[in-house]
DNA sequence: GCCAACGTTGGC
DNA sequence: GCCAACGTTGGC
């Protein structure tokens, strides 16, 4: 696995990551347009934990579409940024406007994240269950509702293997 | 549209 | 600190 520099120090090992999103809010469509975004709106203190000590610059995110048809990792993006204010909390017309978010110590963070890949083909949902080396996936679980789920390098593989992905890793 | 699972809020 | 009520997520 290849080592890359990161807040967890020069050798620490790269981490992965599953990032959900509505594809009418945000799809991997408008990523490969934007090239790069700020991840904002994580509003769960589980996964605002997770921005916070876990996901570092060089990491690799799958690109999930939920509340979407079809159900499916998309695509894949590398993590660009690490976790910072999520200024949005203090934008009244921002949906994600949360005023008890203190701008001395931001309740929410975000990070930035830059597209790598949109795969010739969605990995559905359907897909990924019926995948043995996926069996114990974060997001098949049944009311598994966090938006930043870690993924193992094992299913990473398996994901992309699924998609027939050139990505290099 | 339904509803199960989950997280948050707030009364006590 | 408990827990019922409520709101949201998100698959089906």
């Amino acid at each position: 696995m290849a080592a890359t520099r990161t807040r967890r120090g020069a050798t620490a090992s790269r981490r992965y990551w599953l990032f959900k999103s509505e594809p009418a809010v945000y799809s991997i469509d408008d990523l490969a347009r934007d090239r790069r975004t700020c991840w904002e709106g994580v509003r769960n203190y589980q996964a605002r934990n997770l921005l916070r000590d876990d996901v570092a610059v060089g990491d690799g995110v799958l690109f999930y579409h939920s509340n979407a048809d079809p159900l499916a990792v998309v695509g894949i993006a590398r993590v660009c940024r690490a976790a910072y204010a999520d200024h949005h909390a203090w934008d009244p017309s921002s949906p994600y406007f949360d005023p008890r978010s203190d701008p001395g110590a931001p309740t929410w963070l975000m990070v930035d994240v830059e597209f790598v890949e949109r795969f010739a083909a969605p990995v559905t949902r359907a897909a990924l269950a019926a995948e043995p080396a996926l069996r114990d996936m974060l997001v098949l679980r049944r009311g598994a509702r966090l938006s930043v789920q870690p993924v193992t390098a094992d299913e990473w593989r398996a994901v992309l293997g699924l998609a027939g992905s050139r990505a290099r890793w």
